[in-house]
DNA sequence: ACCACTTATTTGGTTAACCAGTTTTTTAAA
DNA sequence: TTTAAAAAACTGGTTAACCAAATAAGTGGT
């Protein structure tokens, strides 16, 4: 398990390292938008690591958007200058693990904006998939059963309601995360539960009435306590 | 170039494909969180793919931490029930490529917010660094030279300086989306980036004085030509 | 029946060979 | 010298063979 870990950190040292490599290379050679980098086969030799590692960090680059890939072609600078490229790639090379409290601070703003965007463009389809998920909430609860999964998905019934395709990926991307750390710290007892119907109800009802103030009031009632545990701790 | 959009269409398919077919084996055997998915082999053959296809779905699923692949031993389902995991993996299958109106939406919520966190957390290294940027950005704009690199520069100085890594990284997500499209819509013309100029050091001056409301509103201002184009259209 | 030990098999990850287009170079005809 | 055609070299992507660790199965002694 340990040397999992080691493997996992020696991994990305060199990524990195080829992600620095890259980002010199296009410095150099003073690559602009839409010139093409050299072959993987020979950035792997010139960095002396597998074609493998070089496809990663390519691929790395290309999800921030800087690099292009075109197959039997090249990968190719993306549509943005040497500064940006610059300041980017130093960002992703220090990017650091997230947080707890990063995430749950984060969520907080997200939710708090996709409530209130939900109650003015959810359809009848989305306000059905939301009261379904909210059903299933309830049903769990009142029999006693752990119900973070369910209350997520509400949650995540409301992105989707949203209409933001963005926010949409964003909260699914920190879901997950929230959901396992959330489960090592914290146990919903049941009082907090019986809670949690009534704050789900009222936001849902205020999503239903397209009233985007309400919405976003009674999320902010619901996140209360976390927002507390949030800030209150480190 | 048509060729390329539908093999990426197809391949997408092929990977959605897998998903739900990994999607149904958990539904079908019960696999509860900590259980061990088939071999990659055997999903392979099940599914009529190559085993590449059967590994990027699992590395696709592992991104949004819904199960974790262990080295000679296996892929796990993550510490998630099979509830959320069925809404996760439906809502991962409907996930759209992102809008520009979205793109824009989520960039001002979340800088609105992170320029409230920047002013709180700021240290003296962040302000160097956001001062380096706003001055870089100067000079550019006062030799009429195009500055939109140098401005989103600073903008992501100001993501760092928040302190919150989710955030940094959402905004390094958006950023390079948001240039190339924004560069096809919009030219900034001599007066705005003047203006610009005059923005940026009042929100730069907001942080370091530490004075988060009077930051956000100047971020507000900021913003108001690109919220009223976002709203305006479609 | 149980336990320590060896062997065989299975696993995700890695490497090297291969593929089908693309791009550059060569060639030869005008 | 120019240009059109042909061939060679190169490209990212894909497939199949290989690796070392982890697990399962077998083995023999008690």
């Amino acid at each position: 398990m340990k040397l999992e870990v080691l493997t996992k950190n020696e991994n990305k040292k060199v990524e990195n390292f080829i992600i620095k490599g890259i980002r010199d290379l296009i410095n150099y050679k003073n690559l602009e938008p839409g010139d093409k980098l050299p072959s993987e086969r020979m950035l792997s030799e010139k960095f002396e690591v597998s074609r493998s590692n070089v496809r990663e960090a390519i691929q790395k680059l290309e999800f921030y958007g800087l690099l292009k890939s075109r197959p039997q072609s090249g990968t190719f600078v993306a549509n943005i200058g040497v500064t940006a490229m610059n300041g980017m790639i130093e960002d992703i090379l220090r990017l650091d693990e997230p947080d707890f409290k990063s995430l749950v601070e984060t969520r907080i703003l997200l939710e708090l904006k996709t409530v209130k965007l939900a109650a003015l463009r959810r359809t009848e389809e989305d306000l059905q998939k939301m009261e379904q998920a909210l059903q299933a909430y309830k049903e769990k609860v009142l029999n006693g059963e752990d119900a973070v999964q369910e209350d997520l998905l509400f949650h995540l019934a409301i992105a989707k309601a949203s209409g933001n395709s963005t926010m949409n990926t964003f909260m699914l991307i920190i879901t997950p995360e929230i959901i396992t750390k959330f489960e090592k710290y914290h146990v919903c007892d049941s009082d907090l539960s019986q809670r949690g119907i009534a704050e789900h109800q009222a936001i849902f009802d205020a999503i239903k009435s397209e009233d985007t103030q309400l919405a976003k009031q009674k999320m902010k009632d619901h996140f209360k306590e976390l927002y507390q545990y949030c800030y209150q701790t480190t």
